[in-house]
DNA sequence: GCCGTTTTCGGCCCGACTGTTTTCAGTCG
């Protein structure tokens, strides 16, 4: 059983706990160890084989180590089956209704005894609803627009796609006038997740002797943006906004005196700043989105920026995509925090594809697009036969795209244009093209394409064999996952990482929005074991190339550092750090120097 | 249900906003 799905169990189990009126900390433990899941690296089913190591887990004693014990053997968790019953399976899904939380789900099951958000719909549109105590008129309206959002949509974005809806607002924020100092995107955005459920926007203002106007005329100027569908609310210092495309947008009004503790409150993650709070507390002070304050007497420790919060918790500055609450303030305490790769640090970008196959843009297109992105060198890696579907190149064709890429490099300059391939491993794990094709090009990446059901056995195999392949240098979106529409392929990571680690074979991290894969937990773990890093685009158009920053954002989340990753190397070095190929012919010099000796 | 160099019982992060109230509970992030 994979993590989040005993973390999916338990967080359910939170939640019923949360209706049927259990105290504030019984469901809390619940939630707590499903965000543990979440997060952690290694197998819970592996950890729970030791019982005593399940137990060293933070949050799991006596009782809750029986309960995954439970759930690893049955595939099911007795208390959540039982107040399943007690209900009905669908009440879960009320909760996802915004102004509707625990407390009023159960009075709703109390009065009417209804679960369904049809139910509820229908008891809203009745005026029923009212009838019960804390409702009113109001509530029912929110009831259906929540209900018909629902329905609507799953309510996740692609970090793309909220990242463009950004840029656009915050330049459209800022055109409000002068009482502006900044607008800067916090949340998840920040952080760099794959996947943005809302948007949060922080304006900072100017001093000025009257904030409050400023603040008002700038509210009313972002309630004018044209692609507004919905208001959502309109508070002195906040407005809440659903956009055409679905997605909701908090926009935070402050001054720029309590930017950073602003900052770093809405930036979160939730269970960062928990875990901050409770550090400020145990040093004898509070924090909040206003500043770090001293418990006693209330005086104003640091707010400006977050580099000052952290200094006086004494912890170094945490980049915002570590901080998930998995070891990085611990790593800031003891001065461990690693050096994380930046979009500048990428000299190459090492799968792409051209209209040899299924890309949009020529080899000197995708050149060109490159070379102004300031890379060193890119590898052209078109699909090989097995995808038909992508007009996949077979053995003569492949030769041909190597004279092809040669041929180009004479028309395009500064920029070395590597001939690559992206091999499809085939259902046993051999590759899709013959060794004597493989040894004539510069860079071999492999991937899964078909049969993405076997079970972990059969996969697994399958990737082992393709790792051992000789030729294998790079394996592309090694676990085939699509952000929001499919997930992962099920294999043993860690003998994967093994292998890639035994055979020198570099492990992607693809910066497709789609894909982003490895992700960031996956990214940490191969980290861990020595694994060599590439970030790549996996681009089908020259304008997918900028995709690069959501990748080496993905890397950053995963704890990777530039030494990591092996495209940060320049030309030489980074041919030098790829897997070398069998019977490759020494260079002249080395032979040379081999005789002499 | 978990946890503890103040605690084995009593607390579990904290504040704004909303909509209901007429002083506040619930939701949200």
């Amino acid at each position: 059983m994979e993590n989040r799905e005993v973390a999916k169990l338990l967080r359910e189990t939170a939640q019923l706990l949360e209706i049927d009126g259990a105290i504030v900390g019984r469901y809390r433990s619940y939630e707590k160890v499903a965000e543990l899941l979440d997060s952690l690296p290694e197998r819970i089913e592996d950890v729970a084989k030791d019982d005593a190591k399940l137990k060293a887990l933070p949050g799991v004693g006596e009782g809750m180590a029986e309960h995954i014990h439970e759930i690893l053997r049955t595939g099911e968790y007795s208390l959540r089956h039982k107040l399943l019953k007690k209900y009905q399976p669908t009440i879960l899904d009320l909760l996802q209704l915004q102004s509707l939380g625990p407390k009023k789900v159960a009075l709703l099951w109390k009065k009417f005894k209804v679960a369904t958000v049809e139910g509820v719909e229908k008891l809203a549109r009745e005026g029923k609803l009212r009838e019960v105590e804390g409702f009113g008129e109001k509530s029912e309206q929110n009831i259906l627009k929540a209900a018909d959002l629902f329905k609507r949509s799953a309510g996740r974005f692609l970090i793309n796609v909220a990242d463009e809806e950004a840029q656009k607002l915050c330049a459209y924020i800022l055109d409000a006038g002068e009482a502006i100092e900044s607008v800067t995107p916090a949340g998840s955005l920040r952080r760099g997740k794959e996947t943005i459920g809302d948007l949060d926007l922080l304006v900072s203002m100017h001093p000025s002797r009257d904030v409050q106007k400023d603040v008002d005329a700038v509210a009313e100027h972002i309630l004018r943006y044209p692609a507004i569908q919905q208001k959502l609310a309109h508070g002195e210092n906040k407005a809440s906004v659903l956009l055409d495309g679905g997605l909701q947008v908090d926009v935070r009004l402050l001054e720029s005196a309590s930017f950073g503790a602003a900052l770093l409150y809405f930036t979160g993650s939730k269970e960062h700043n928990v875990a901050l709070r409770g550090r400020a507390n145990e040093m004898g002070w509070t924090l909040n989105e206003y500043a770090l304050t001293s418990l006693k007497g209330g005086k104003v420790a640091a707010r400006a920026t977050e580099q000052e919060i952290y200094e006086r918790l004494k912890l170094g500055y945490i980049e915002p995509e570590l901080r998930e609450n998995t070891g990085e303030i611990e790593a800031a305490e003891m001065g461990w925090l690693p050096k994380l790769v930046k979009l500048e640090d990428i000299c190459g970008d090492l799968q792409m594809h051209t209209t040899a196959s299924d890309g949009n843009n020529s080899i000197e297109e995708m050149g060109e697009a490159a070379r102004k992105l300031g890379y060193e060198y890119i590898a052209l890696t078109d699909h090989s036969k097995a995808v038909t579907v992508a007009n996949g190149m077979d053995e003569k064709r492949t030769l041909e795209q190597i004279k092809k890429i040669r041929a180009a490099q004479q028309r395009v300059e500064d920029i070395r244009l590597l001939a690559g391939i992206e091999v499809d491993i085939l259902k046993d794990g051999r590759l899709d093209l013959d060794n004597e094709v493989l040894a004539q090009l510069d860079v071999v990446v492999a991937s899964v394409h078909s049969y993405m059901n076997q079970d972990r056995a059969e996969m697994t195999d399958r990737l082992l064999a393709a790792i051992e392949n000789p030729y294998t240098q790079i394996i592309a979106h090694p676990t085939g996952r699509l952000v929001l529409r499919r997930d992962a392929f099920v294999y043993d990571m860690e003998r994967i990482f093994d292998a890639a680690k035994k055979h020198g074979v570099a492990m992607e991290c693809n910066a497709y929005p789609d894909r982003l894969d490895l992700k960031d937990v996956h990214l940490r773990m191969a980290k861990e074991r020595g694994v060599k890093i590439v970030i790549s685009t996996d681009s089908h158009a020259a304008k997918n190339l900028t995709f690069m920053k959501y990748g080496v954002e993905t890397a950053r989340r995963g704890w990777i550092e530039k030494s990591d990753v092996i495209n940060t190397l320049p030309l030489e070095q980074f041919l030098a750090a790829l897997r070398p190929k069998p019977h490759a012919a020494q260079p002249k010099a080395a032979k040379r120097r081999q005789a002499r000796s």
